[in-house]
This record gives structure tokens, C-alpha cells and sequence, in this order.
RNA sequence: UGAGGCGUAGCGCAGCUUGGUAGCGCGUUUGGUUAGGGACCAAAAGGUCGUGGGUUCAAGUCCCGUCGCCUCAACCA
């Protein structure tokens, strides 16, 4: 028990005060630190790591679907955001600019980039001239930045690093395949890779991209049964082909406007992951993207043989491909215990004489915190066969604990009550801006996602007849 | 941007009401004993009290400004 209250002094209650709790998390496990300009963050080698695990899982799936990575300039004239009319004014409020350089005030203002629709679509538009020239589809890895009010580590930062697809294509009905497929893709990573189940679907025409025929999201619901907006596929039509002259010569010699794409993904995934499968104890990180995967922490470490024997069983895993460590460091086992959980490492192996002597190993699992002996033989096949026990078990807690909190409503009262419980919220809706915006003044909660081929009588708020399923949930 | 809270040692905090020698816990350093769920003993180091100005013989404490962080609300990946 008082173990427990040392442990609870650490990190806020999880169940109790969530926000502190990720708080207290995100810096005492050493993943960011704030900046110090308004907003920004720093995010450490710890945090970093899982990034860099995040981009080489995307990187690869991306390039199977035929995307080309490129660099696009991080200064972008303003008077490129003024050509699509919907784009600059949803963006306008949170662009930071650059007024002044070289000691003189520039002659037209910069605006540093908050999404690169507009730089991608005017060199695109230089790019493309003949049918033969598409589809085009390329994507950069890159910081964006927004002049947000309030921030928070991952989860909304004024810089933030992403990656944005953008694609153009001859025919809508390519550009609409393409939309959908990179959703396809995301949605796999985030289930594969993060453990995170998301619905997929379009958005409301209230929370679509600015300038986009289409938006479609991945809504993941958070420990606390908000909703995570974490990613989107955008449908553009030629909304931005217009705007930036991506035209092209058809095959029957006309002259034609693309139709283009743009998919992203930030560090929020980051914040997903924390926010998924965090526990009392702090992180719990899926295998497929945790820095370090195994930690090996010896028992009794001066008693003649354990260093050496745990030293060989980290070389022997360390050239298995697992990403492990081994924790030499004169704290003593219970601190490390601790302090390895709280960073959410998937596997713990102790090691000590006991073991060495029995010809075993005890393996920690960080998801379920059970304990078993394992044969010291065959270690790595052991160690990935748990890792991927793990990571399918991160993944259904999560569905389970989703699923356990999708409820129906068909008023207002409904909705309200379901999500101050923390849920998502299906409803009726008639498909009118009058009856979303009211949902949002009366229960905070906004329209995340359409629920696809589910059908409802009635709209919630009017009652009239129900054109849609939504799925309405308090977001971050 | 609206409402509330907070800035004092690396971290967490007390001290402010009623101005008068800068404190506590954890951590750190050194030496020793330890080790299967945040070990123990002994000694030591560590501070422009966020920042600028004002009041005063005297400011961590009172007054004005300013910067930053956290929470809630409105906007977004």
C-alpha cells in the first residue's frame, strides 16, 4: 500500500483527473518537454523514437500505393492562400507570417505553412500538361505550423510534424478511389501498428476540410470516451485544380481540370496512443512501434554470473531484430519495475541466480502485468511470440473497451447523457446546420463521423425525418 | 480570446494573511551495506523566489505591469 502511494504521487489519477494524468505522463516518461515559445513542444529521443517507428510503418505502406516522397518550401507567398476562397478563410485566423527578413520588410508577406495545398497545387499545375502525366501522387514529411489558443504536447501544438499525401488524378472517380484508399490504409496502421481501432467515414460539410469536396476521418475513442480526430483523406474535386491551374490535355485532345487528393496524418498519433492504452501506472506502448520493446532487468546483479547471463540474453534478442535493454543502473529492481511501466515498455524480463540456475526467465507483461516462467531456451522466439500476443491484446481491449461505450439516442436528452458518460452517441439527424449546431451549443459535442449504411426514423433535434446515422462525441 | 488556478533548489511543495537570517520531502554527489515491486546508514553540494518597475530602513511576502504553464469553454491534425 505504500508502494502504491509513493506510485500515485507520481502521476495523476488516471480515472479521476484524465487531462493531469496525460500531463504528468507525457513529461515524466520523458517523451516532449515545452518550448519556449507559446505552443511548441520539444519532443525527446523517447517520443522521438516512436515517431520515427510511426514513419517507417506509413512510409512503407505508402509507397506501395505508388506515392513518391518529395520536400515542398516551408514559406509560402500569402497571396497563394487567397485563391481558394473556402481554403484561406479557414485557415487565415491560424497562419503565422513572415513580415521581415534581411533586416527589410518583404515586399509580399509569407505565410509559414499550415498545410501545403497551395505550394503543392501551383507546382503541380506546372508539373502536369498531358493525361499521360497522371495520376501524380506525392507526399512530404515535414512541420507544418497553426497559431492554435490552446495547446497541449501532440494533441494540438502550434508546430507539429505530419506527413501530407496529395495526389491528382484524370477522372473523379479515380481521385474519389484514391481518397478513400489512403483512409483504407491509415485505418490499417492505426489497428496493425497502434493498436487503436478507428471508425472511418465521411465528415459534415460543418467539419470538412476547408476547400475539400469530401472529407473523411478516423475517429479512435480515448480512455475517457472522447474522441480523437486522427487522421483525414480529403476529396478535393477540382476545387484546388481550378484555383491552381492543374489542367491537363485529354486523350481526346480537351483541356481539363484535375481532380486532386490530400491525406495527412501528425504527432497527434502520438497523443492517440498515449491517451488509447494508458493505464493507472502510465504508458503502455503497442510492441510494433515502442522504442524499446523488451527491458531486461537483472535480479541480484553483484552475485557472480547474472550480469553475464543477462548481457547474453540481450545480445541474443538484440540480434533477433527485438529492440531491447538491459538496465544496469544501481537503482534497485522495484524502482526500475516502476519506472519502466510508467515508460510502457511491452515486456519486462527479471533475471536473477533463481532463474539462471532453473535455466529460466521471468517475463512481465506491461499490458495484463502477468508474470510467467518461460524456458530461458529459444528466448527470441519466446520474447516475439509475446510481443505479438501483446500487441493483439492491446488491440481488442481497446475495440472492447470502444464498443462498450457506442450507445443510441434519439433526442437531445440522449445525446447529452451519453456523452457526459463518455460515450459515442448514434442519432437521427435530418442533415440541417440548424439541428448540428444546436447538438454542439446544448451538449458540446460535435458531429465526428457518418455512420455508414445505418439508418435511424427520426432526427434527434427536429424530429424530422432522418436522412443519416452521426456519431456524435466531446472531441479533443 | 473569455473564466479559474499556478510560477520559490533538478522534481514536488511550504513560507505570503500580519514585510525582518531561504525551508521541507524526493532526487543528486561521496563512502559503505544492500537487491524477486520505488532499499538503508553517514556526510555533502545545490537558490538572481518567472521577469520589469514601484512602495519601504527592509520585499519571496504589499502595489502595478509583463511573460509562461495548467484546467474549462470557442477553433483545428
Amino acid at each position: 500500500m505504500a508502494k502504491e502511494n509513493q506510485f500515485v504521487e507520481q502521476i495523476a489519477d488516471i480515472e479521476s483527473d484524465f487531462p493531469q494524468w496525460y500531463t504528468d505522463v507525457v513529461l515524466k516518461t520523458k517523451l516532449v518537454d515545452y518550448g519556449p515559445v507559446k505552443g511548441t513542444m520539444v519532443i525527446r529521443p523517447y517520443g522521438y523514437a516512436i515517431w520515427e517507428n510511426i514513419q517507417k510503418e506509413l512510409d512503407a505502406r505508402f509507397k506501395q500505393q505508388g506515392v513518391q516522397n518529395a520536400y515542398f518550401p516551408l514559406l509560402i507567398p500569402m497571396s497563394f492562400f487567397t485563391k481558394e476562397a473556402e481554403h484561406v478563410e479557414g485557415f487565415a485566423p491560424e497562419v503565422a507570417v513572415v513580415t521581415h527578413a534581411g533586416g527589410e520588410e518583404l515586399a509580399e508577406p509569407l505565410a509559414i505553412r499550415p498545410t501545403s495545398e497551395t505550394i503543392i497545387g501551383t507546382m503541380m499545375g506546372k508539373w502536369v500538361q498531358s493525361y499521360r502525366d497522371l495520376p501524380m501522387k506525392v507526399n512530404q514529411w515535414c512541420n507544418v505550423m497553426r497559431w492554435e489558443k490552446t495547446t497541449r504536447p501532440f494533441l494540438r501544438t502550434s508546430e507539429f510534424l505530419w506527413q501530407e499525401g496529395h495526389t491528382a488524378h484524370s477522372t473523379a472517380e479515380e481521385a474519389q478511389t484514391e481518397t478513400l484508399a489512403m483512409l483504407e490504409i491509415y485505418k490499417q496502421f492505426m489497428e496493425n501498428c497502434l493498436a487503436i481501432p478507428v471508425l472511418t467515414g465521411r465528415k459534415t460539410e460543418k467539419e470538412k476540410f476547408a476547400g475539400a469536396v469530401a472529407t473523411y476521418t478516423m475517429e479512435a475513442m480515448m480512455h475517457d470516451g472522447k474522441s480523437l480526430q486522427s487522421g483525414t483523406s480529403h476529396y478535393m474535386g477540382q476545387n484546388f485544380a481550378k484555383a491552381f491551374e492543374i489542367d491537363f490535355l485529354g486523350q481526346e485532345g480537351v483541356l481539363e481540370h484535375a481532380y486532386t487528393t490530400s491525406w495527412g496524418v501528425s504527432t497527434r498519433l502520438i497523443g492517440a496512443v498515449i491517451m488509447t492504452h494508458g493505464d493507472a501506472r502510465g504508458l503502455v506502448l503497442p510492441p510494433v512501434v515502442a522504442p524499446t520493446q523488451v527491458v531486461i532487468v537483472p535480479i541480484a546483479a553483484r552475485k557472480p554470473g547474472v550480469n553475464e547471463a543477462c548481457e547474453e540474453l540481450r545480445a541474443e534478442l538484440a540480434a533477433a531484430g527485438v529492440r531491447v535493454v538491459l538496465d544496469n543502473s544501481d537503482n534497485s529492481p522495484g524502482w526500475k519495475f516502476n519506472e519502466w511501466e510508467m515508460k510502457g515498455v511491452p515486456l519486462r524480463i527479471e533475471m536473477g541466480p533463481r532463474d539462471i540456475e532453473a535455466g529460466k526467465m521471468l517475463f512481465a507483461r506491461r499490458d495484463t502485468l502477468e508474470k510467467s516462467e518461460v524456458s530461458r531456451e529459444n528466448a527470441a522466439a519466446s520474447v516475439q511470440a509475446i510481443l505479438a500476443q501483446i500487441q493483439g491484446n492491446m488491440l481488442e481491449k481497446a475495440r472492447a473497451h470502444r464498443d462498450s461505450r457506442i450507445v443510441y439516442a434519439d433526442d437531445m436528452a440522449g445525446i447529452l447523457a451519453g456523452v457526459e458518460g463518455g460515450n459515442f452517441v448514434k442519432a437521427g439527424w435530418c442533415g440541417c446546420r440548424d439541428c448540428e449546431d444546436k447538438i454542439k451549443a446544448e451538449t458540446a459535442a460535435t458531429a465526428r463521423v457518418f455512420a455508414e449504411g445505418e439508418s435511424a426514423e427520426k432526427c434527434a433535434v427536429c424530429g424530422k425525418e432522418a436522412k443519416h446515422v452521426i456519431i456524435y462525441a466531446r472531441a479533443y
